[in-house]
DNA sequence: ATCCATGGCTAAAACGATTTAGTCCTTATC
DNA sequence: GATAAGGACTAAATCGTTTTAGCCATGGAT
């Protein structure tokens, strides 16, 4: 039983293989193409079941109606969410979504470019790693829409982003435990180039600077990013057996690191927030229900994904044309959410 | 900046497609083309940055190593990891995945199931929702593998699926329960029709029988699948409120489930496991680590998902030949893991 | 009678690969 | 000297669409 292409109905009907096209593509009436032709065509394809062939049709037409979602690992909470409401929002605008996970390496980054690139997707959302710039250049080269989401290249401001204000976000954290009268607050981040980590510890550091707090050292932890499960925890674990005694708060830059100070909170049995008050950059449904519940700086996830995505449409629209609309870039901001940890 | 093709390459290195195409396959050897000309060919095509087109290579030849993957939604924790292992072992395959979610509605996977016949996928990896035994009977009349994960279709059993023991999952964390002294368990479920969900809550009438314990209809709550999250709060509070008298223990049948438990067990401060025992098919970070901690039914996810794309990948192999390998169906066990909530 | 529209369709090229069946040289064989 | 047998390539068909250009009636207008 193979497949019934668009010349099987051609043929069943009597008519030529453009005529049914025309039919299947609504240009019927534009080619003037007789009331009774159409419903016989029409007929014909529904009792075949005929499916046009996308890949054909790609070919000739240049597009294929979908388009490339690199994440760093769909299995993460954070990702998984964004993803969902970006495939929700490409289905409104009729794109289909093909996801890949870089497992934030560059290598497999580059790679992941290459396969969506030969599979001929009409644009990419692209979470980067690291020196991805001129991969990303060379997509744009080819007239290939990209904008990128959760972190950006400062040095190449040409590539659109849509972002949260992570220094204001971090900065607005840090503000909160020092008004609460915490001062010697410890942060668990992850070992990355990154401007937009990068733009959190400055956060932090800026913030601790701004009320004449020295910046020990000590008290920052830099997680190696390939560290395993283990490894991390241990890592943690040196950093927080000092709670109560040279730290009072502790800020986790990421949703991960976040988990894991939980699990080694729990172990510790540190209590929250007498001896040790926590916050994390980035919500979690541990976060909302672990006891004390615990205070994050919330990203609109939803909200960036629907923004990735219409910027993206916005493009692909406009793709071809000389003006290409250069569009402000995308911050939204990151809210505070208050719980029980601080 | 238009993509290089084949007749660039060739047109510059000064030789036909066809020679190209022979050296981009490995096929220059087979086809003795020299080695001058292989060395040309090679270096034209690195120089230029050739990357085949695949959708005119699917086109041409029918497979584009690419599989589909249905799941019921991205964003939950266990398809999540699933879809990670699966793209993971696929890559391994060297195959592509293009995943999308069916939001458990039997129109919307139906549309999906066609979009990505649409695109020519080589086979298919479905969580399958009710009725769509027929739609994936199509699938298979077309030569394309089918793999079930998670759930499947008793009254069909040609289709090939790769699943737990869900009734002995259940079964055994009711033994359990009830050796530990409970009594008084409740269900908590999704109104489903799938015979996967029949079967966890067939283990648990079966057990309560087994033991002589009248299965009292009040015990069983059924949450109506598209209730949103504050209905579903409501429903699952009305049947904990009764913890301590009329309840001793429950079981939640999904993961998602669990996670609505933990909510209103918190919000109703009920002392666990002292006033009410807690046990939950499937696994969740913040099973680990809510305190106390909260027994589960374990699935084995990574395995679920390696095995169903070797399934595949085997009938990938063989398809098209006349002795379809008849696969015994793969059934996992799903193991209980013990913790501080029974 | 000729010309021009217009209506209603179709032929054929094109998209970018793969693959089958040659073509055209050499060189070896009888 | 004719034939066969490689060796080193290439022409052209093909996959299933879309789209441009054009064909052939018919019916006014001139």
């Amino acid at each position: 039983m193979k497949k019934v292409s668009i010349s099987d109905i051609a043929r069943k009907a009597g008519v030529s293989v453009s005529t049914v096209s025309f039919v299947m593509n609504d240009k019927a009436v534009k080619m003037r193409i007789s009331r009774e032709v159409i419903e016989k065509v029409e007929n014909v394809a529904r009792e075949m079941g005929y499916r046009p062939n996308q890949l054909a049709r790609g070919l000739r037409t240049g597009k294929t109606k979908t388009i490339g979602l690199i994440v760093e690992n769909i299995s993460n909470a954070f990702f998984a969410t964004l993803a969902k409401s970006i495939e929700d929002e490409a289905k409104r605008y009729d794109y289909k979504v093909v996801y890949c996970s870089t497992d934030n390496d560059e290598e497999k980054a580059r790679e992941l470019i290459n396969m969506l690139s030969q599979r001929q997707v009409d644009g990419y959302i692209i979470t980067p790693t690291l020196n991805l710039g001129e991969e990303i250049r060379k997509l744009q080269g080819e007239n290939k829409p990209v904008i990128l989401i959760d972190r950006y290249f400062p040095q190449h401001d040409e590539i659109p982003a849509v972002l949260v204000d992570n220094y204001e976000g971090v900065a607005h954290g840090m503000e909160t435990l020092i008004q609460k009268g915490y001062r010697k607050i410890a942060l668990v981040t992850i070992e990355t180039e990154m401007a937009h980590m990068k733009d959190r510890l400055h956060a932090y550091c800026d913030v601790l600077r701004r009320h004449n707090i020295p910046d020990e050292k000590g008290l920052v932890k830099i997680i190696p990013y390939n560290s395993d499960h283990e490894k991390a925890l241990e890592e943690v674990e040196a950093l927080l057996s000092r709670a109560g005694t040279d730290i009072d708060a502790v800020f986790f830059l990421t949703n991960y690191l976040g988990v894991l100070g939980i699990e080694v909170i729990k172990k510790l049995q540190i209590r929250v927030p007498e001896q040790l008050a926590v916050i994390c950059f980035d919500d979690n449904d541990i976060f909302r229900l672990y006891t004390p519940t615990i205070s994050v700086i919330r990203q609109p996830i939803e909200e960036i994904g629907k923004k990735a995505m219409s910027q993206l449409v916005e493009r692909l629209r406009h793709s071809g044309e000389e003006t290409y609309p250069i569009s402000t870039p995308v911050q939204l901001t990151a809210d505070l959410v208050t719980r029980e940890s601080i």
